[in-house]
RNA sequence: GGAGGCGUGGCUGAGUGGUUGAAAGCACCCGCCUUGAAAGCGGGCGUACCCGAGAGGGUACCGGGGGUUCGAAUCCCUCCGCCUCCGCCA
């Protein structure tokens, strides 16, 4: 959520950054207008009770004194009719206006550079070559399918399209993933793992910024108004909603591994082959709240971790930092990582980086106190896959795969699978 | 799921209809005292919003929402959370 404060005082900048991202200036008048008319009728409804609350005083003084205080409690209950309508038209305005709010998408950050749409993206950096095989290379479905570690039709015969069973060492080598990429952000990352709910609340998803904009990527229980989570980025940045925090418990470092849920509407058919984009997969999530002045150097070590993570399990890699028309909603500024996959040809989104600034701290209201003392501010929120199994699993099967049609294990995962290759 | 209890400021904890935004203590901040520290003493110390250049003024908030009343932390309803007992269950 954008700070009420900036439209009033600067709405052509606002108007300005938020066409970086293709929106043009009439939520920003939409907001100024329904602020004037809050500010207007806040302050008639409270001047109404100051003086119902004046009489109040005085009618127990009266009554002392002996006084008639019958005329003052017909006077008091006029007033009260007319506060109870004019709240009426504030309730009204408040929840249009903070639909309005919580609607609008971030700010780019200064140095997000400008741009439409992916075309615009920045490429950062690379570490390795895109892998050649001097041999067809086949897409991850055929070599699960040849090995028999992946089951497409049965996990749309359980559940539709989109889901997916692994079986035995495809299985196995998910599992390992998971734990190895656990165990390596928690020893050598310095993140807090932590084992959270795959079920939130709608205020948990509107800290986020998941909702009210996004409700149709996302599968709901309606019997107990609950969501299946898309990230663990939810259940892990809402841990301190509401919350005031000590200085001192600041940065704090989180990780997860949960299953995600997307519906993924629109995406239904055409390049989604496979498990590169699926209803759900499972995801280790690195979370960090932190000061506003660590904010940037936060979001260049958070990169930092999710590339060590690739390097590690020797997958080739570039960074792309997004520009302004193809930021996410939330995002002040955020590095994709890309990996590439032989077989499908595609370079594959794996990791996700972004820095919210205090836009998702505002929705969620998380604050800290500076120096333990002093006004409570909003923390900086940033958050990356470190990183998504499916991705992940399809570059190092596609990458890996030998003519022979085996499929060579990372060594780092050697042991957790108990197998060096993975053969009919 | 059933019955009962509870939910007050950063924490502990008073308060059952009228200057109670809320006693007291702890924590924290400033000052005094002290060679220094502790103790002691004095003072300060919630959040949000509105008006105001500012000083300052006002409104709301005692788990959330609604109601009764001239007036609610206090009474009623409802939802949520926690605790105890019972039932059910991986």
């Amino acid at each position: 959520m954008l700070d009420i404060r900036l439209f009033r005082e600067n709405p052509d900048q606002v108007k300005e950054r938020l066409a970086t991202r293709g929106m043009d200036g009439s939520a920003v008048d939409e907001v100024l207008a329904l602020d004037g008319k809050r500010r207007e009728t806040v302050s008639r409804t409270e001047a109404l009770k100051a003086t119902r609350n004046q009489i109040s005083k005085e009618i127990p003084q009266r009554a002392k004194a002996g006084e008639s205080i019958d005329e003052l409690k017909e006077q008091s209950r006029q007033i009260g009719e007319e506060i109870a309508t004019l709240d009426g038209v504030l309730r009204d305005i408040d929840e249009e206006l903070r639909l309005q709010l919580l609607s609008l998408p971030n700010l780019p950050h200064g140095d997000a550079p400008i741009g439409e749409d992916e075309s615009g993206n920045k490429l950062v950096r690379s570490w390795g070559e895109p892998i050649k095989h001097p041999f067809a290379a086949k897409a991850h479905w055929d070599l699960g399918d040849a090995l028999g570690f992946l089951d497409l039709p049965r996990g749309a015969k359980v559940s539709g399209s989109g889901f997916y069973v692994l079986k035995g060492i495809g299985a196995r080598l998910e599992r390992a993933l998971i734990s190895w990429l656990l165990d390596v952000n928690t020893t050598k990352n310095g993140y807090t793992e932590c084992s959270v709910p795959f079920v939130v609340s709608p205020d948990s998803l509107t800290g986020t910024g998941n909702l009210p904009k996004f409700e149709d990527q996302l599968y709901k229980v309606p019997l107990d108004n609950l969501y299946l989570i898309p990230t663990a980025e939810v259940p892990l940045t809402n841990l301190w909603a509401g919350e005031i925090l000590d200085s001192a418990d600041l940065p704090i470092a989180v990780c997860a591994h949960t299953p995600c849920f997307r519906r993924e509407a629109g995406a239904a058919g055409r390049e989604n082959r496979g498990i590169s984009r699926v209803h759900q997969f499972h995801k280790v999530e690195l979370v960090h709240l932190t000061t506003p002045e660590e904010s940037a150097a936060t979001h260049e070590k958070l990169v930092g971790h999710a590339c060590g993570l690739l390097e590690e399990l020797g997958v080739p890699y570039r960074v792309v930092e997004l520009c302004t028309g193809d930021l996410g909603f939330g995002a002040t500024k955020c590095y994709d990582l890309e990996i590439w996959a032989p077989g499908m040809e595609t370079w594959l989104e794996v990791s996700s980086c972004s820095n919210f600034g205090d836009f998702q701290a505002r929705r969620a209201n998380i604050r800290y106190r500076p120096d333990g003392k002093g006004k409570p501010q909003f923390v900086h929120t940033l958050n990356g896959s470190g990183l998504a199994l499916p991705r992940l699993m399809i570059s190092l099967l596609e990458n890996n795969q030998r003519e022979d049609g085996s499929i060579a294990i990372p060594k780092v995962l050697q042991d957790r699978v108990g197998a060096s290759e993975i053969r009919a």
